[in-house]
DNA sequence: CGAACTATTGATGCGTTTCAAGACGCGTGG
DNA sequence: CCACGCGTCTTGAAACGCATCAATAGTTCG
């Protein structure tokens, strides 16, 4: 319970010290549940907290004016939620648990003075902001010029990869916790039409399916025919500042 | 010559002190002019320079395998480029010069050294990243969830706004500087369906044209039929902390 | 045990792509 | 200065991918 969710992730990149791992801490001195469902921040709101994840599996979506729902990002452990929506009298986005989840809620002023005080840390939120962009443009790629199919299964190697569930070898698959509606919304096809694009991947050996669960098969097939490619792999850090 | 347009571009959201100008002024220090359709930085190169656009229209893409293009993300005066590929040991995106340009290169220790020296610019240096990512969830959303004629009607709106080229009430438009398969490239469409969307767009009053010009003749109805929004409008800043 | 959500499958329709051909503009070299 | 070539714009016809509509079976949960 003492250690900081965020700081584990950091940890993976970069060697924190110890004035570093108490400020982080700090941030994660609240807890939350929520329940699957439940909606952490609705777009339009106020925002004034910010959030570390601590467990569970949360997304952000927006929904337009006609009723259509579009399914922005995954949220998996370690992340930081709301950042956006502190720059804006308004959230953009809506936050909403897709599992029986923890969160540890900030003010504001937590992050400004993190910021002040931990330069390296500050870099280091901007890194993964940054990183979190880059897997947007991903997905825009995904969206504007690539098939149904290679939709769906780029998605399903992401919340693999994020999920850190090693179904790698043993092919036991791991859950997916999302219905054909939302990989819908996020893939921006009809739960209908996902449906199809699971079967045939099915059909060509790509994955496996079992009830709700969901095995990668062929990831370097699926990999080449997705253009999937994991931006949380292969950073350069080097140049972040010292710790203090 | 001398300012910072980087320096500029802040300027409107918060009051810069002595120092963090002239820490700003030093990142545009050197100079270098770039053709249209020339490069700045190939996808899968390393990445080594940052950069600040302080003339003329850039933009970022990625070619998937078959050869398809994503336009990403049009950059303006003041921008910021190359923040992702500092991150990665090879470059995720293509920069490329859509008119003639003028860009200041600088070091990644250059912004090593700011976020260290001066938190205020290293939040608002986080704070335009946000502002990013939050108008890549726009563009997601209108690729995902909506149709061609909205998808291009607010890529209008947008390029329109960001070159601050004030056409309203005189209706005699702006020039966009861009071919219709570069709409096509950054919206997922074709040029060809580009070119009848923009003349259903014309026919509707929504627009109008002259060649290679643009005018926005009912920006209240093409907001609404398109979910446009200024991601550079509305911020509150209020919670940055202090300027050094 | 029933209600509500979720998955599955087929038939049909629409929006966008693809293919094709011609017109227009623009810079370049003869 | 004109002729040529190349890129861009424009328009039509046909094909295709995904959406929509509809109906049934399976699953979860109170």
């Amino acid at each position: 319970m003492a250690g900081s969710c965020f700081a584990e992730v950091l940890s993976e990149h970069i060697t924190l010290t110890e004035h570093e791992r108490e400020a982080l801490a700090r941030l994660e001195e609240r807890n939350r549940t929520v329940k699957r469902g439940s909606v952490l921040r609705r777009s339009h709101d106020t925002g004034n907290e910010l959030f570390v994840l601590r467990k569970g599996m949360m997304m952000t979506y927006v929904i337009l004016d006609d009723g259509a729902r579009q399914i922005l990002r995954f949220h998996f452990p370690g992340d930081m939620l709301g950042l956006s929506a502190i720059l804006y009298e308004e959230a953009p986005e809506t936050i909403c648990a897709l599992s029986e989840c923890v969160v540890c809620p900030f003010e504001k002023s937590g992050l400004s003075e993190l910021v002040e005080t931990h330069p390296r840390l500050a870099a280091m939120i901007l890194v993964y902001g940054q990183i979190e962009r880059v897997a947007l443009t991903d997905r825009l790629a995904a969206l504007g010029r690539t098939s149904a199919k290679a939709r769906v299964g780029s998605l399903l190697l992401e919340l693999r990869n994020r999920q850190r569930t090693d179904d790698s070898g043993t092919g036991n698959g791991f859950m997916l916790g999302l219905t054909q509606e939302e990989i819908g919304d996020a893939t921006g096809l009809t739960a209908v039409h996902v449906n199809r694009m699971l079967r045939q991947l099915e059909e060509e050996g790509m994955i496996g399916r079992d009830g709700t669960k969901v095995a990668i098969r062929d990831e370097a097939g699926l990999m080449a025919a997705t253009n999937y490619v994991d931006r949380y792999q292969g950073l350069d850090l080097s140049w972040l500042p010292k710790g203090r």
